[in-house]
DNA sequence: CCTTGACTTCAAGTTGACTTCAAGTAGCAC
DNA sequence: GTGCTACTTGAAGTCAACTTGAAGTCAAGG
């Protein structure tokens, strides 16, 4: 497969695989004159990349969590660690979420009037509550 | 108020707030000499900035929600459809703890032989899931 | 009055994950 | 053998939200 079919089948773009074959997150098994050969198995790798980033982790923790050999030697407690962490952020997302609810109803004539509002407004000032993705590239 | 006590009270940085005024998202009342002086009603225009960016928004939306006058003038349409956008954001990371958590336990000698596992990975590859939250700063 | 040190400005640097660009090369159809 | 094009490289650019640095100013305390 050539960067071309690696692209179209994983929708990541070409651009993306020589970044990440820079970044030594994946690897092409060879040339056909100057260009890449890649094993079908990238594309598993990729899906793997993928789930990382959506977990969470950097592109360099990522790397990390493949052996030499290309086998995935994910730490559990790695893992482990990412849910606790996402079940914090998802606690206080949902707060913001249902602060954001009900300020959108709210019957108080200003905002700062409202003291679900305002309660929000003192956890967010105090550092409460982590920011939230930004939204999907493009 | 000097820009200090803003930073003290606040526990934003001195040159968070001057990069938030040169982007007009805060304003200093007036000047003795060169330093700026801050109404101390900064710091509630601080706490929605912070509410703001914790809900997801970005500075640039943030400026756009307050008035000439200084008042918010919140869309509540814009919190609602925030909101539901968190809603989804909550979801799909919820889906990813409840993945992680069982990754970290799984007893199949790979997580590659694991179905659940493999589910994961099948809805990261198919750009399901968004990137959460990066660490706060620092 | 003079020093000190907290303030000022403006420009440039940082981070992470990419994308874009210019210039060059070579596989494949003809 | 000749082109067409899709590939190649390395460097540079992008984005957001700040931070850092250098050089300058000035309010306040002694």
């Amino acid at each position: 497969m050539d960067i071309a079919e690696v692209a179209r089948r994983s929708g990541v773009p070409a651009s993306t695989l020589r970044y990440y074959e820079e970044k030594k997150l994946i690897a092409s098994v060879g040339r056909s004159g100057l260009r890449r050969t890649f094993d079908p198995r990238v594309l598993e790798r990729l899906a793997l990349i993928a789930l990382g980033r959506s977990a969470g982790f950097s592109l360099d923790e990522i790397a990390r969590m493949f052996a030499a050999d290309g086998r995935p030697k994910i730490d559990r407690r790695a893992l482990a660690a990412k849910a606790e962490e996402l079940d914090g952020t998802i606690r206080k997302l949902s707060a913001m979420r249902d602060g954001l609810r009900h300020a959108a109803v709210c019957p108080a004539p200003s905002h700062l009037e409202c003291p679900t509002f305002r309660r929000l407004l003192r956890a967010a000032a105090s550092g409460a509550i982590p920011r939230p993705a930004g939204a999907r590239r493009k």
